[in-house]
RNA sequence: GACCCCGUCGUCUAGCCUGGCCAAGGACGCGACCCUUUCAAGGUCGAGAUCGCGGGUUCGAAUCCCGCCGGGGUCACCA
């Protein structure tokens, strides 16, 4: 059988990088095995779930190079792929088990189980359900139910013993009398989160649920309930959590938690992509950690996966973005840069080797293209001289058309310097030029600048030194 | 509280299954130095982990066994 995997995101918020990374996960896994990659849309949660944000989370994956072979934008064999399109299953499903005795009605309101539920957490006792509308003769069920009151349908928990073999985490063994009937549909007709999750992983042929660590204890219910539908459930691996630097489950008080913060942040995809899957996966030993998508998947097994949670790091992301932005060829990097002028594209091919980010270089680019103010300038009382000799260079050497040419040019105006006079000469002159004392070489700067500006700009700062 | 998962440098991790090659290796970060007209970048070197704790098994344990402690997840008509 063909390794069919699957990521089902929920549409209540723009997708996280803990989502992302289990995403990336199934998706190096089915390249990994020539399988499939379905994408779910999980949106059984009518008040929270938003056609925005779907298609912010599909904007966001294919932003990440990771493409699906089924979802709700491509269609495929075992759609639809939106729950909220497959209601009538669901209702099938429920229909049928409830004819076998394996599913019941449960009248309990909203705040009566509320209130068990902090009863028996008062009482030391574990807050779950107590069945108690399980024994409730025929004919009551259907009195109360003809009378119009509102029910939802529960799942007769089977007592018996239930072993996921996970692939990350190894044999784990759960006893179905230490879980409680859960709802499979809610007063409103709704599937829950264990039915549609579970009947959909079955109908739509998934062989192995690679998801996140909290849906393990999960895991049990949904076999449960797959096998009392007549289905074997799928393998499952659950991945550890990623958290924040102070091992809360990662939110947003731990700064930028979303792809798309990220990308606003200039973070590029390669570099996310390739720092992700270094959280809880590792490669075999001695291989370069810099990885792009098509090496990841070549290397990539479950057995490598880590079982701890691991703490999200901004310092460490940045660097991965780094090796990636050096290595991007000018041609991509300018199409992330404006205005598209000679400028931009001389300052973006000498300047990405240095920042973390596109976001960085951007600025980078903009303080130099932006005039210094001459107020701020605070030039030294020894500029002058200094920028006078650069102006008069500038003007013997003129040419200008090569970073060799900036270099002569600075040359012939450091001609006859000490050490300590080029140095004067070169902070003046990085003064002058951009309006701050550090920043690129200054022969860097003259050639991003060009001739004409860079001139201007020298004589300009000369202005201020003769009237402070 | 019950059930389940996890616990190696500050951080991500290798090693654990198949004890000795580990007085624990790599990467980020950090420090120093080199390069240098500045800040970065880059290069080199370095500091940094009694392998959560306590027992046990063994000639030998990060690796196997038991107990404990700590963190996390689930126990929703959220997913």
């Amino acid at each position: 059988m063909s390794v069919r995997v699957r990521f089902a995101p929920s549409p209540t918020g723009s997708l996280h990088v803990g989502n992302a990374r289990t995403a990336l996960f199934n998706w190096l896994f089915a390249r990994k095995h020539g399988g499939g990659l379905i994408l779910r849309i999980e949106d059984t949660d009518r008040e929270r779930s938003r056609p925005e944000w779907e298609a912010a989370i599909l904007e966001d994956l294919r932003w990440l190079g990771l493409h699906w072979d089924e979802g709700p934008d491509v269609g495929g064999d075992a759609g639809p792929y939106r729950q909220s399109e497959r209601l009538e299953a669901y209702q099938a499903a429920v229909d049928r088990l409830m004819g076998e005795g394996k599913a019941y009605f449960c009248f309990c309101s909203p705040e009566a189980l509320e209130a068990q539920r902090q009863d028996r957490l008062a009482r030391g006792l574990p807050p779950r359900y107590d069945g108690r509308c399980r024994s409730l003769p025929a004919e009551e069920v259907r009195q109360r139910r003809g009378a119009g009151e509102a029910s939802a349908v529960r799942f007769v928990m089977p007592r018996e013993r239930i072993t996921v073999h996970d692939h990350v985490k190894g044999e784990i063994r759960f006893l179905g009398s230490d879980l409680d009937d859960f709802v499979l549909l809610r007063a409103d007709g709704s599937p829950s989160y264990n039915l549609a999750a579970a009947l959909d992983d079955c109908r739509m042929g998934i062989t192995l649920v690679i998801r996140g660590d909290d849906h393990l204890a999960n895991t049990p219910r949904q076999m449960a309930l797959a096998r009392a539908l007549g289905w074997e459930p799928p393998q499952f691996a659950h991945l550890p959590l990623i958290h924040g630097s102070d091992g809360a489950p990662l939110s947003k008080r731990h700064g930028a938690v979303s792809v798309a913060e990220h990308r606003a942040a200039g973070i590029l995809p390669e570099g996310l992509v390739n720092y992700l899957a270094l959280l809880g996966w590792s490669p075999p030993a001695g291989r370069d950690e810099v990885m792009d998508l098509p090496t990841l998947s070549g290397l990539f097994t479950l057995d490598r996966v880590s079982r701890s949670p691991a703490k999200f790091d901004p310092e460490r992301l940045a660097w991965f973005n780094r090796q990636h932005l050096r290595r991007l060829p000018t041609g991509q990097l300018l199409a992330f840069m404006e205005p598209a002028d000679d400028l931009t594209e001389r300052a973006a091919r000498l300047l990405h080797k240095e920042v973390d980010s596109l976001v960085a270089l951007k600025r980078a680019i903009a303080e130099i293209r932006s005039e210094p103010e001459l107020e701020s300038l605070d030039l030294p009382a020894t500029a002058e001289s200094a920028l006078l000799q650069l102006r008069g260079a500038l003007v013997v050497q003129g040419r200008l058309e090569s970073e060799e040419d900036a270099q002569r040019i600075l040359a012939h105006a450091a001609r006859d310097l000490a050490p300590d006079g080029r140095r004067v000469l070169m902070r003046a002159a990085r003064l002058a030029l951009i309006g701050k004392p550090d920043g690129p070489p200054v022969a860097t700067l003259l050639w991003i600048l060009g001739a004409e500006r860079a001139k201007q700009r020298v004589e300009n700062a000369l202005k201020g030194c003769v009237a402070p």
